[in-house]
DNA sequence: CGCTATATTGACTTTGCTCAACCCAGGTGG
DNA sequence: CCACCTGGGTTGAGCAAAGTCAATATAGCG
């Protein structure tokens, strides 16, 4: 039952019936495998099906001509990547592996009967689809106008709350696969910038990043600090 | 025949018949208008419509606690915003207008009608749509790697080929009613640093921005300067 | 145990920010 | 038709945030 974490997910939009649950549980048979550092589906390629992530971090990224990095997107289990994209010719960016990954392919047709039986679920995955999007226009809200410190504390939030949405907190820690390289590319800093910052949040004593854990001592103040309002993630019940 | 840039900006995806077209021009009855620095929908309202922009420059936009805004995206004729974003309670961000804005509002009626009867049509706007969510990605790309020069010089590619992609442009160059305070809200710069790297552009002699004009003299040059690759507008013809 | 990744530190540079003064063009009203 | 006003644009000096580069430390992992 892989798909076990876009249920749990979905449930923050709205209820789900078992017969619903049993539909998107099929997306998840068969999932592949690709190891950290690997792409899912290159920058390039023709996009033929919608992927769900089934365990493992990844990241949406594109690199610019001369080697500059952008990560655009962390996916983390039960993430489902571009509902309809394989209306696309290529692919404009990468889809790759942080950690080993385990991921379904779902094909259009899997998605158009999903359209036809159940719309609920459709619904959903849509919310979903929104979802995702308004996180994209968030990062660029970071990019654009949060310095380096309000940036990560921004990203530690939208990173705990997805987490836990999916039941994967514990004792307010979660694990977090990242690199400083990682955190680096998604914040648009340099790696030494970052470490820095990753520093400096930890002294607070709101936060602590470390050994591939992010825990969170603090939500309220993290929040603050990050100048985070939860209602981009358009949770049913508010999200804090 | 209101929805005639719309169906300009298409025909970069694909060929539409007749009935296509009538269908699509439906949307555009009944325009409804706003002035400059109106609001079509704000943050934390309900959007009940799609909303399809008929002439004038919009923008998506959003403001932290503190003052600061970050412009996400802009509007120009043709433009729809947001194919089933009524899935959603609230806006998490507003769409403004900077010039004098019609529009009009599509109900999902219409759109589900759309859906039952003219598939094609469908498919395009998905890819609009797609188009769309691609567009931001880049914007976050500029906002964290490019430096300010290329970011603007990438901002102007964008601008002026979505501006010919609808028919707007005349002897290389097009209407674009922006203030440097606008340029600078989207590229997440001072209107002050924004305003010097206006001017060094000009001064290359590859574009030139005043007046509410913006002239490409050299488009090839100015696609360099902001390392744009047209890959990620998906136009079927490659887009040069 | 040693190798490679990753992370940390320090000195110096650069890009873009701040703030304040000033200028200019175009629209308004006398 | 001209004077004024206002919003936008420009200039300059000093400053801060983040970048660069190179050396060093540390930690997982085989």
């Amino acid at each position: 039952m892989s798909a076990e974490f876009l249920i749990k997910k979905l449930h923050a939009f709205c209820e789900l019936s078992d017969a619903d649950k049993k539909a998107l549980s099929a997306f998840a048979e068969r999932p592949a495998v690709v190891q950290a550092n690997e792409d899912v589906i290159s920058e390039g390629e023709n996009p033929k099906n919608v992927y769900l992530i089934t365990k493992g971090w990844g990241c949406r990224y594109k690199y610019l001509e001369d080697g500059r990095r952008q990560i655009l997107a962390f996916f983390l289990p039960g993430d489902l990547c571009d509902l309809n994209v394989y209306i696309l010719d290529q692919m404009d960016h990468s889809i790759g592996a942080i950690t080993t990954l385990e991921f379904s392919r779902v094909p259009p047709e899997a998605m158009n009967d999903l359209g036809d039986n159940h719309p609920r679920v459709m619904r959903a995955l849509w919310w979903d689809t929104l979802v995702t999007g308004s996180i994209q226009r968030e990062w660029t809200v970071s990019l654009g106008q949060r310095d380096a410190l309000e940036s990560l504390a921004h990203l530690y939030c939208e990173l705990y709350l997805r987490m836990r949405m999916v039941g994967l907190c514990k004792n307010n820690s979660c694990h977090m696969p990242l690199t400083q390289q990682h955190l680096a590319d998604a914040l648009g800093l340099t790696p030494t910038h970052t470490g820095r910052v990753v520093r400096q949040l930890n002294e607070t004593g709101i936060v602590h990043f470390g050994r591939k854990v992010l825990q969170v001592k603090d939500l309220r103040r993290l929040q603050e600090t990050g100048s985070f309002n939860p209602n981009y993630l358009h949770h049913r019940t508010g999200q804090r």
